[in-house]
DNA sequence: AAAACGGGGCA
DNA sequence: TGCCCAGTTTT
């Protein structure tokens, strides 16, 4: 990979001495003041890296400070019950990511001393290669270079990298090893969150600020004004689906669904089926809504049907259904999506 | 290797 | 509306 950069100044390890310094006295000037960075500790280095994972820096922020409000530490974490643990999380989405950290905690809380390999933190629930990097290089200051979709877009400008990656994951795999050959190994931490608060900052996807960027100089795109073609990222195409819903209240109460096979296990929804012996088209329902949402490439089309008048339910109802009362609305775990159109429908 | 997994902010 | 965000796991 590197045989093929036009610049020549990675080979010389005097430059590479100024380009990190450059960079890390800009991070040393210009870091964000970011709730993880105050009094900083491996619990909130893990927590804010897990709930960073495709979430933006201000999205996440709210979320961090209630989170460490109500578990200060691994202990306190893997002590909560799952229920607490998905209700803190309710919104921000990817809700595997909870129960992952929720697991790790439970062996954290254990911990003597924590493991200071990437191989080790790899084994982790929820675990993979960048958070691995970014914890021991944040927390444990080993040299591990990070490379997530910000260190991608840095490095394909500063080297004028004009591959076509097949999506951002075969990216990131791909240019870990030159963002490894870049790291200081005397502050990895810092330059590892330098490059990605640079990308976050400066180097933006479009109209990134290159007249303010502390790496200009050694920046082939900047110089030659063609960052707009990189990174080049091939697009998937979109698709779509469409989910028929049921809304059935009775008794101050609106019958929801948590799954338990899937990844969205604990977090309610109206159901997508009726716990219902009877032919569904029988109900002859009215549809009482058609909502929008896009979960990764897909497109959902979810039609909220109603019943016009109350279908008999199996009783017991079969696992995962519930009878949400209207008093409980509040401490239900809803998808983000649902909770809305609920809340919208409700009267 | 490709798909699934949430939700939101911004051009 | 389309892109993509401090990615990982499952298929």
């Amino acid at each position: 990979m590197e045989n093929s950069l036009k610049t020549t100044w990675i080979q010389s390890e005097e430059k590479l001495g100024q380009y990190r310094i450059a960079l890390l006295n800009w991070f040393d000037e210009q870091r964000r003041d970011l709730p993880w960075r105050q009094d900083p500790s491996l619990y909130k280095t893990v927590v804010s890296e897990f709930m960073l994972q495709q979430t933006r820096v201000s999205t996440v922020i709210p979320y961090f400070t209630n989170w460490l409000n109500k578990f200060p530490d691994f202990y306190s974490l893997s002590q909560a019950d799952e229920k607490d643990v998905l209700k803190a999380w309710e919104g921000l989405g990817y809700y595997s990511r909870a129960r992952n950290l929720h697991q790790l905690s439970k062996t954290a809380a254990n911990w003597k001393h924590p493991p200071v390999s990437v191989k080790e933190w790899q084994t982790l629930p929820g675990v993979g290669p960048y958070i691995a990097a970014a914890v021991t290089s944040i927390s444990l200051d080993q040299p591990e270079a990070v490379c997530d979709g910000n260190v991608v877009r840095v490095l394909s400008r500063l080297f004028a990298i004009s591959e076509i990656f097949k999506d951002g994951a075969t990216a990131q795999k791909k240019l870990r090893p030159l963002a490894q050959k870049l790291i200081n190994s005397g502050r990895p931490g810092d330059y590892n969150q330098a490059v990605m608060e640079l990308g976050a900052t400066v180097c933006h996807r479009s109209s990134p600020l290159c007249s303010t960027c502390p790496i200009l100089s050694y920046c082939e795109s900047g110089r030659q004004g063609d960052w707009a073609d990189r990174p080049q990222i091939a697009r998937k195409a979109k698709k779509t689906a469409s989910i028929r819903r049921y809304w059935v209240e009775s008794q101050n109460s609106l019958l929801v669904h948590a799954s338990k096979k899937n990844r969205l296990q604990g977090i309610h929804e109206l159901p997508d089926k009726l716990p219902y012996s009877g032919n569904l088209t029988d109900l002859n329902s009215q549809v009482l809504a058609i909502r929008k949402r896009t979960i990764g490439r897909v497109e959902y089309t979810e039609e909220i049907h109603q019943p016009p008048q109350i279908p008999l339910l199996l009783d017991p109802l079969p696992q995962g259904y519930t009878w949400m009362k209207w008093s409980e609305l509040k401490n239900f775990t809803l998808s983000g999506p649902h909770r809305k159109w609920i809340e919208e429908l409700r009267d």
